[in-house]
DNA sequence: ATGTCGATTTGCT
DNA sequence: GCAAATCGACATA
């Protein structure tokens, strides 16, 4: 038996608690993993948005209304929501509060760690591998399917290795003005990456 | 049944 | 910098 993990992933704990801008900047410096397709690919998380349900009109569950699409955002937190967007790119989310809380943070942005080569494969590029809210998606092999799936059991996961986040920068969420005043809450996060010499 | 539009990416002007 | 690509979810009739 090991003494210590390097590398822990994270507890149903860290999703259910309810505040969704809280975790989306606590998401910061974690690492998203995938294992589909018989490769393990991910990075660092270093883009994230908060979606808070009932009062957010930006967010699909806006006054909690249930679709067929939005239903596991009601589930549980530490479930995935995927959901097609533009009718071509699959949008990758963790679902976090307890139960009939539908909130959610969208993954928008990895440093590439795992699996580069897979992950290339996929993209079919060498650059901007997960870049975007859509990439990420592609390069770790997310699609509608996992939608529902949980991240305690199943082929996508989260990890904590130990990271130190040192700056979060906060702007408005993109692609949402049809939100109105919602448009203009400060709930996309970044991280600020020092610059990293070897 | 039909029309509108999106939590985006990419390539070309 | 702009616009095409592309389709399912949702609203309206």
């Amino acid at each position: 038996m090991k003494l210590r993990k390097r590398s822990i992933k994270l507890p149903r704990e860290f999703y259910t608690r309810s505040s969704a801008v809280s975790i989306a900047q606590e998401l910061l410096g974690k690492t998203l993993l995938s294992a589909i397709g018989g490769t393990i690919t991910g990075g660092m998380i270093i883009e994230t948005e908060a979606y808070e349900g009932p009062h957010d009109r930006a967010c699909h569950a806006y006054q909690n209304r249930r679709t067929p699409r939005t239903e596991v955002m009601f589930g549980m937190g530490g479930h995935a929501y995927v959901y097609l967007c533009y009718g071509m790119h699959c949008l990758f989310n963790i679902v976090t509060g307890p139960q009939e809380t539908a909130h959610a943070v969208l993954i928008r942005a990895l440093l590439p760690e795992e699996g580069i080569e897979e992950m290339s494969k996929r993209r079919n590029k060498m650059t901007n591998l997960t870049s975007g809210p859509g990439t990420v998606c592609q390069a770790l092999g997310i699609t509608r399917r996992h939608s529902g799936s949980d991240l305690l059991q199943g082929p996508i996961w989260v990890e904590d290795r130990g990271f130190t986040v040192q700056t979060i920068e906060a702007s408005p969420r993109i692609g949402i003005d049809y939100a109105g005043a919602d448009a203009l809450l400060p709930w996309r996060f970044t991280l600020a990456l020092e610059k990293e010499k070897t």
